[in-house]
DNA sequence: TTGGGTGCAAAGGCTTTGCATGTGA
DNA sequence: TCACATGCAAAGCCTTTGCACCCAA
C-alpha cells in the first residue's frame, strides 16, 4: 500500500508538481484512515493533528489534486456530503470501482465488488449503442446489525 | 400523466397543506420538461416564463416538499450539479428507479430499466446480511453518436 | 378568518480564489 | 534561484431561513 505514495510522487514529478510534505500527509490520511470515506473537513482534522498549521484550503487543492490524477475517487453517498476515498488499482492500473451499500439506520458504508454489472454493460452496448466505461453503483437499506434491529423490534 | 398532479394535490390536502398555483407549476415543469433532470434554477426559468414574480425559494421549498412526498427524485449525475425528476410509478404506487446512462462526451443522460440488480441484492442479501431497499445506478460512457464519432475520428 | 405559503433579502455552508509569503528542485 | 505551493482571508455558489405580507380553505 505504500505503493500508492510512490504513485504520488512519481506521478507528481512527471507533472512538473512538487512533492509536498502537505500533499503526502494528506494522501497518507486517505490511505489510513480504517472507515476510509472522509470529507474535506474530516481529512483537514486528522492533518491538523500533525501540522496544525495546515490550511483548510491545501485540502481542497490537493483533493483536486489526487482526482485529477485518478487517485482517489468522489463519493456522493446520499447524505449530502462529499467524501473521498483512495482508488483501488488492478493489475492494469487503472482504478477498480467497488459498490457501496449503504445503511440506512446506523450510516455505516460497506463495499463489495461484483461484476454482475459486466453482464448488464453488455447488454446495454448491443442493444442502445452505449459504450460504458465506468459505473458507480449505490444500494441502499440494512446492514446486518440494523436489519436484526428492527426485527427484534417488530416481535 | 396529469395523474401525477391529482396525486400531488390529493397528498397536499392529506397533509394539511394548501394547493397553490406555484406548487402546481413546479409540479408541471417537471413533468413537461421532455429531457427532465432539471436543475433547482432551471426550473426556476422554466416557471418564471408563467410567473415572473415567483422567487427561487419558493422552488426549493418546493422541491423539498415533492420529495418527501416521494414524487421527485434528487439526482447527482456526476456532473456537480444537483437535479430533480418526476418519479415513476409502478401499479403499487411505488417509485420504479431507473437506472443512468451519462454520455462523457455531450452529457446527454439515457435512461433504462432492469432488473438484473434484483438477482445481485439477493446474493448480497445472502452472503453479508445486508437488506437492499433501494439502489441507484449510474453508467458513464458514449452514446451510439459519440461512440461513433469517436471511432471515425480514430481511422 | 387564519394558518400555511410566498417573495425578498439576509444568512449559512461549503468550496474556490487572490495575493503575499514560503519552499522544493 | 524561481516556479510552484501554501495560508489566510475574501469572494462565490448554492441553498436555507426569517419575516412581513398574502391567500387558499
Amino acid at each position: 500500500m505504500p505503493d500508492n505514495q510512490e504513485r504520488f510522487k512519481k506521478l507528481l514529478r512527471e507533472n512538473g508538481l512538487k512533492v509536498t510534505s502537505q500533499r503526502l500527509m494528506i494522501l497518507e490520511a486517505l490511505i489510513k484512515r480504517p472507515d476510509k470515506h472522509l470529507t474535506a473537513e474530516e481529512i483537514y482534522e486528522l492533518v491538523k493533528v500533525e501540522n496544525p498549521d495546515i490550511g483548510l484550503a491545501t485540502i481542497y487543492r490537493t483533493i483536486q489534486l489526487l482526482s485529477e490524477l485518478n487517485l482517489i475517487d468522489k463519493l456522493n453517498l446520499g447524505d449530502g456530503q462529499v467524501r473521498y476515498e483512495i482508488g483501488q488499482l488492478d493489475k492494469d492500473h487503472n482504478i477498480h470501482h467497488h459498490h457501496h451499500l449503504i445503511c440506512l439506520n446506523c450510516d455505516k458504508i460497506l463495499t463489495f465488488e461484483d461484476d454482475l454489472l459486466d453482464q448488464l454493460e453488455d447488454t446495454i452496448e448491443e442493444t442502445m449503442g452505449f459504450r460504458v466505461v465506468d459505473h458507480e453503483v449505490k444500494l441502499f437499506g440494512y446492514c446486518s446489525e440494523c436489519a436484526e434491529e428492527e426485527k427484534s423490534k417488530e416481535n
